[in-house]
RNA sequence: UGGGGUGUAGCCAAGUGGUAAGGCAGCGGGUUUUGAUCCCGCCAUUCGCAGGUUCGAAUCCUGCCACCCCAGCCA
């Protein structure tokens, strides 16, 4: 694996790796269980869970639990699932931050009898005002030199319990003056009498990000502590903490730039709005960027994993297109996904010389091109829905579906020719009279006939009626939530995100489509039977992804000659 | 005005002093009973800009420019 490091992250760890640094490799994923897992996730996921798979290390999956304000045990079940689907295992290596609050207190401990931590009594807007600014020092805590003894004394208390929230936290003393404002002795532990989801009410001190992240790593003995780019600026602090303290290991941080999807969001925060103002049916609903959202929508895992090894990793800030994800998942789907036929927007076609009442079968393919996947029989009969805009009375000599007098070809049935066009009072088109040429079926010689277009059908009488959600992209523009003239993201609802066909007809296999199956319903996309509606022989199926469309690309340009 | 980062094609991304990989998108062609898939070909005289060093620079040096992050008792 040495030399073929793909990104620079695997090429430190394998410079590590050579010259003796370390002999194993351990990484760690560790979110914070406030909300559901997205798609930023499968990136960090894939980063740490591939890199150790890869160097014959190991990966942990820490649950960084020290705000229990915020975080729920709902949100760890989901993770758990999340990480599991996407194809990682931890082992026996799933631990939280809240397992070492009883060592986090002893490191406070050391530190505060070095010297290097004490006890403030400003309040929270009193620090804030002693931090400085961006550009202007901050100023020392007048409670800066206390005691050792006055700090551990305080401090023993504050675990005991004998403060209100608010009136002590825990400082590192480090230096008010640095440019890096994380260094301006940040906060270590605040009090805060909340109930925890996994130590109830044990702790009424918690400790902060910077100083459990640290120790839990070295803890763990993670060597490789991977994170994204906006915590290049704690590095310091990160090293600060190991050098002040005996602890069994020695990490290094790397950091990493996150990943950002063309026409997604992936703040927690906006993405919980979402859901409580009941813009979309919850951290599940497929236009969800959130791994469960991608996976009731029908992304296969693989693709989430194909998507990631092609971003790669580095520090440069990017904006990854649609079309990248999209190419994912359809090299996986068109891979394994059996062929089915639907019509979304019905047109009837009668044949005018197939007898009344006669119906057949006829064998087809499941796939094209893996015919060890058998085949299934399509029922046909004299009635059929095609669909709506494969017909067009003044068609552009380019469009080669079916128009009046002219032939097509049904796929996997017979050459029919439209000899009338049938409308209703409103003067819409009603119906399409057709005769079907009988030596052309599928099978026999005659069906070496050639013509231009081939499309999809599905018997009238034997159609499976069928709701079928046709999704599309959440917003309307590529950075919803980075406006430049300061626009919420919520102006840029795609108000088409979903489009609910209530009765698609489709053939009538599909009524054995079990939850979470995925089909392609030819020349339309991939589908997939929604794994929460979807009743048996009743099935309600989720678009993933369209087909690539070459035929819309040619309108596109047309109308825009037009122009 | 402090500190930390990043600039290679429309979008990603290799490249580590020897003459710009690859993927996605796009374009052209072939195969095709999915306008899908598959296959073939094209697509950076130039690496944010300007100087300098060198036989030779995306890679080294100097200066400049642009963009991102940081002032939670969040992570």
């Amino acid at each position: 694996m040495n030399e073929a490091a793909r990104d620079f992250i695997r090429q430190i760890i394998a410079d590590d790796l050579a010259s003796g640094r370390h002999r194993e490799v351990v990484t760690r994923f560790p979110p914070e269980p406030n909300g559901y897992l997205h798609i930023g996730h499968a990136k960090s996921i894939c980063l740490n869970f591939g890199v150790a798979e890869e160097f014959g290390g190991r990966c942990y999956l820490r649950l960084d639990d020290t705000n229990p304000l915020k975080e729920d045990q709902q949100f760890v079940d989901a993770i758990m699932r999340d990480v599991r689907w996407l194809g990682f295992d931890w082992g026996d290596r799933l631990t939280h931050a809240s397992d070492y609050f009883e060592q986090f207190y002893d490191c406070a401990l050391e530190l505060i009898r070095n010297g290097k931590a004490y006890v403030d009594s400003l309040n929270a807007e009193q620090i804030r005002a002693y931090r400085g600014t961006l550009t202007e020092p901050g100023r020392d805590s007048p409670y800066r030199d206390r005691s050792v003894d006055e700090n551990l004394e305080l401090f023993q208390r504050m675990r005991a319990g004998e403060f209100a929230d608010g009136e002590h936290v825990l400082r590192a003393r480090i230096d008010m003056a640095s440019g890096n404002i994380n260094l301006r002795d940040p906060i270590l532990y605040r009090i805060r009498r909340a109930r925890h989801q996994r130590t109830g009410d044990d702790w009424c001190i918690y400790p902060m990000y910077d100083f459990a992240h640290t120790i839990s790593d070295a803890l763990e003995g993670i060597t490789h502590s991977l994170c994204t780019l906006e915590f290049e600026d704690h590095r310091p602090l990160y090293d600060w903490i190991l050098d002040q303290l005996d602890l069994p290991s020695r990490p290094r941080q790397i950091e990493f730039s996150r990943l950002n999807v063309a026409y997604m969001i992936t703040s927690k925060r906006r993405l919980a709005q979402l859901i409580e103002e009941g813009r979309v049916g919850g951290w599940d609903d497929p236009r969800m960027p959130t791994i469960a959202g991608l996976r009731r929508r029908g992304y296969p895992p693989a693709a989430l994993r194909d998507f990631c090894a092609r971003v790669g990793v580095t520090k440069k800030e990017h904006l990854i297109e649609m079309a990248l994800l999209e190419n994912s998942v359809r090299e996986q789907l068109n891979a394994d996904a059996p062929r089915a036929m639907a019509v979304l927007d019905p047109l009837k076609v009668v044949l005018t010389n197939y007898p009344e009442g006669q119906t057949e079968s006829l064998p087809a393919a499941r796939h094209p091109q893996r015919p060890e996947l058998g085949e299934r029989e399509l029922p046909f009969s004299r009635e059929l829905w095609i669909e709506r805009d494969d017909f067009m009375e003044d068609a552009p000599k380019k469009f080669h579906r079916l128009k009046p007098g002219g032939e097509v070809r049904l796929r996997n049935a017979y050459i029919i020719r439209c000899d009338e066009v049938v409308r209703n009072e409103a003067g819409e088109i009603a119906e399409l009279r057709c005769r079907y040429d009988p030596d052309t079926r599928s099978g026999l010689p005659g069906a070496q006939r050639k013509v231009k277009g081939t499309i999809h059908w599905v018997a009238a009488a034997a159609a499976l009626e069928a709701p079928v959600r046709l999704y599309d992209r959440l917003f309307t523009v590529p950075r919803p939530d980075a406006d430049r003239s300061g626009r919420d993201f919520h102006e840029f609802l795609n108000p088409d995100s979903l489009r609910l066909v209530p009765d698609a007809k489709l053939e009538a296999s599909l009524a054995a489509a079990r939850p979470g199956e995925v089909v392609q319903f030819e020349r339309l996309g991939y589908f997939v039977a929604d794994s929460e509606d979807s009743k048996p022989g009743r099935p309600v199926f989720n678009r993933i992804v369209t087909l690539r469309d070459s035929w819309a690309k040619i309108e596109q340009a047309a109308l825009q000659a037009e122009r």
